[in-house]
DNA sequence: TGCTAATTCGCAATGTTTGCAAACTACGGA
DNA sequence: TCCGTAGTTTGCAAACATTGCGAATTAGCA
């Protein structure tokens, strides 16, 4: 996603406003790449904005997401992750902790079945330990 | 996923008694490729067993999946997908009926990162049109 | 500075799934 | 065949994530 001074001026061209709310959370989502649930964020956004209202988390990410400045990820965890890199790439969770971590592949596979199905859009997840809990384990 | 016949010795063998419930899930499961939720099969089997609650077909579902004889996958849908097939495969969701079907690939690839991550279990979704909406469409 | 459309917020409602307790039943043994 | 009991079924309430709605508030332009 861009930057919270570009998310500005995009926010202002679409005819929306831009509030301290909206700002605070384009922060913490700038460079963020631990994949944070709604709650999470409404969380840490409470932290420094006491008050804030998870309604006004679950609205801003929607916002964010329809415009394409971030992805809604749904890795089976029970809510959606949130993510600012929208380019192409998988993700690896943790069985363990529960985190979620970027993966690239070199080439996503072609299905070779079902015949006739129209391919948009092609997402792994894979499942594990991630290196601090399999050592932790070992 | 095993036969009725062959499940009825199974859960005996492990204890667990075979009701007519039971019974008419193993029927309704066996051979079944259309990825139905919890709901579609309480609906499915209430017009057999009327009274049969929806209680029961999560709990048989979840024994099922405890004992890996069905696949309990998450495709983004909202609820869950259950697949009586179990053998290595992944799915193609069709964005417009919602309909999900099995989908092979000659091989998955491998992670490139992060480092360290210990892949258990790799599973696609692949999104688009169905062959069905996709003609519909055009 | 004022207007007005957009936003925030709290609460209720939705949909899916699970916990719990009372009533019921499958099935191995007498 | 009948019984006892452990395992099941069922309805209801609760948990959880998310959305709808309406009243009060506010950003941002004229």
């Amino acid at each position: 996603m861009r930057s919270p001074e570009e998310l500005t001026v995009a926010f202002r061209a679409a005819g929306l406003k831009v509030t301290p709310q909206r700002q605070l959370l384009f922060r913490l989502l700038h460079n963020n790449d631990t994949h944070p649930t709604a709650d999470t964020l409404f969380t840490e956004a409470s932290g420094v904005m006491p008050g804030i209202s998870l309604r006004t988390v679950y609205q801003t990410l929607t916002e964010l997401a329809d415009m394409g400045e971030i992805q809604m990820v749904d890795v089976g965890t029970g809510s959606h992750r949130f993510d600012p890199n929208v380019s192409g790439h998988h993700h690896a969770v943790c069985d363990t902790c529960g985190a979620v971590q970027d993966v690239y592949v070199k080439r996503t596979p072609e299905p070779s079945a079902p015949h006739g199905f129209a391919v948009n859009d092609a997402h792994i997840v894979y499942r594990g330990q991630c290196a601090e809990c399999s050592t932790r384990a070992a």
